[in-house]
DNA sequence: TTTTGTGAAAGTTTTCACAGCG
DNA sequence: CGCTGTGAAAACTTTCACAAAA
């Protein structure tokens, strides 16, 4: 439709370029061009053209493309020039992974608030945060300025979370609860489920032979 | 090419449906029809039938799917039809979560091995297992019959981990380390990065206005 | 009648190949 | 000359729409 619309396969590598050019820039490269990046990725290099020029004309022809001047270009398509705040439902183990994994506070993402509903587990502190009962989404969220809600539940629960979430003017969740759950349609939703990534493996082993 | 492949989309959906048929079983349905299944997966009846259709012809017109036929002709095409054995390598605090995570052993899976680097995790036990060295995995993998290997060290010593899985005779690995990690084309990876999720969430965050 | 299975159409994504620019 | 940017072709995926079967 919207002829300068990014195609959403080219989104979802966005980051993935993104990481890979603070990987070039940490190793002194001032300037990358396409079959450079293409290895890195395990990609080829008329993608990664294609990818760029839907962002502009970002390279130097007979050059390559700048690296810190594309870092920032694709942060700022990415919506990552500020720190966006991040809530975490359902603090069982791998909410608690998700609290204390580094890897989200080093690329922008801060998590302001951690819901359960364990009588246990409400009130106790981990971190640099105290655990809250999930009834407090409602004025937590817009409190802390949560944007994003992960979704870290069992199954059961994970709609009634998403609805909270929802109902609470969040517009974005990544849900790694194993069931598909719906949103209205100006909600972003990812789902990440680990056994469903193991079945896929298990089809190549199954069919190896082809 | 080959006129009866599956395509990789329709792969990467089978362990979904297989989800909804199940959850369909529990709810005492014997048979589902393509909108049914069309409304728990959030998809659409066409889809669902043209993915079928892949796998055969499973159904009855004017009545629909027999759920549990459908449900073992899925396994039986994930190749889930026996236990697989899995290991984890870094037992940081997503490995952790990972081994600990039921939804593993309830679809099959099992995880037989832990590797970590760390002395002070060596040789601790964890559930029913024991951590071992890295440098252990040449023998272990094979001793134990994993035949999924999965990922969860820092970034830098990914590659080297799926090196060592991949001289092992792994031929399945599901990474969650932020890199893109190469290995023989008969071999089959899978990468998750949660940073990435939430980056493409903040691309849809920024960009909502469209 | 209901719902599948499927060719064909439409839409999307990737790859090719080369003109264009530095 | 080298590498980008990009139309056009090829490949792949989804959606349509209807004949066929129970």
């Amino acid at each position: 439709m919207n002829p300068d619309a990014v195609p959403q396969t080219t989104i979802a590598r966005l980051p993935i370029y993104l990481r890979c050019l603070l990987q070039a820039q940490a190793a002194q490269m001032p300037v990358v061009n396409s079959g450079t990046i293409a290895k890195m990725m395990g990609s080829n290099p008329a993608q990664v053209r294609k990818d760029f020029s839907y962002l502009g004309e970002l390279g130097t022809r007979g050059i390559g493309y700048d690296v810190a001047s594309l870092i920032s270009h694709i942060s700022r398509r990415l919506g990552l020039t500020a720190t966006r705040r991040v809530a975490i439902v359902g603090f069982g183990r791998l909410g608690q992974a998700l609290q204390s994994y580094g890897g989200f506070h080093e690329r922008g993402f801060e998590v302001v608030a951690v819901f359960d509903t364990d009588p246990a587990k409400v009130g106790v502190g981990f971190g640099q945060l105290v655990v809250r009962h999930i009834d407090e989404m409602r004025t937590t969220l817009p409190e802390e300025g949560a944007e994003i809600v992960i979704i870290a539940t069992p199954a059961g629960v994970a709609q009634r979370m998403a609805d909270a979430a929802v109902a609470s003017g969040v517009k974005a969740i990544l849900n790694f609860a194993p069931i598909s759950i719906e949103v209205p349609e100006e909600v972003a939703v990812r789902h990440v489920e680990m056994a469903v990534e193991l079945q896929i493996l298990s089809f190549h082993l199954a069919n190896k032979a082809e």
